[in-house]
DNA sequence: GGCCAGGACACCA
DNA sequence: TGGTGTCATGGC
């Protein structure tokens, strides 16, 4: 596909999406740090057992960079027993808090200062922190223009035809970021319109224009 | 009871 | 470099 009809085909589908579901107000979460946690412990997981935990953690008033560090593994697995792998992400949550003492003294605005590509290999050295979750941090966490690619989006743009979907996690990403403005504001609805209408269509709830996505894989096949 | 959910890592060929 | 097993609870 030429590369100025790439850009209005990724262009359309977002505005179909827009139309149909509105501005998602995404990261659902009150702090930075917050998403962080969250973007953790959302691995593999359904967010409804992530909302759980992070009700519990400010509950136990441990939702910050030193009591996360400073709270013994076994409690803090208990804490987030709900999420599933809670030994993996206790490590993975231990993790991140120890590197952001050790380099930034719990600061993250002095972390986020960085440029983008800095920060994302910065985030994927840390354990636990892979391709998705580093740029889920860096869009939703640091407000930069990062486009995260989940499954949800793997799953939609391969139905559209899209052959990169079938690509390595950075050359799909490139579809994106080669495509679209970079505007993290733009990344940030983008990314959250695929994923509330990925989780419509996983759970086969009747969308009158679920058809608009049908109609897209039409035009574009 | 089976399947899947807003992944990442360790290990192996 | 790519494929596979493992980590694990909760909702449908």
């Amino acid at each position: 596909m030429a590369k100025a009809n790439q850009r209005n085909a990724l262009l359309q589908v977002y505005d179909l999406l827009f139309a149909e579901y509105g501005p998602q107000h995404w990261w659902p979460a009150k702090t930075p740090f917050e998403v962080i946690i969250g973007a953790i412990l959302t691995q593999s997981t359904a967010w409804t057992n992530v909302q759980k935990v992070i009700s519990k953690l400010i509950a136990a008033d441990v939702l910050t960079p030193p009591a996360i560090r400073n709270i013994l593994d076994k409690w803090l697995a208990d804490l987030i027993y709900s999420c599933g792998y809670y030994n993996v992400k206790t490590k993975k949550l231990k993790a991140f808090v120890q590197h952001l003492f050790d380099n930034y003294n719990d600061d993250l605005d002095t972390m986020f200062k960085q440029d983008i590509s800095d920060l994302r290999l910065e985030l994927l050295s840390i354990h636990g922190i892979g391709e998705e979750t580093s740029d889920s941090i860096i869009l939703y966490a640091a407000n930069k223009p990062s486009f995260v690619i989940d499954a949800y989006t793997r799953r939609i743009f391969s139905r559209l035809g899209y052959d990169e979907a079938n690509a390595s996690y950075v050359n799909f990403q490139a579809l994106f970021t080669s495509n679209l403005p970079q505007d993290a504001a733009l990344f940030n609805e983008y990314h959250a319109l695929i994923v509330n209408h990925g989780k419509l269509v996983c759970k086969k709830i009747p969308l009158c224009s679920n058809c608009c996505i049908e109609v897209l894989c039409k035009h574009q096949t």
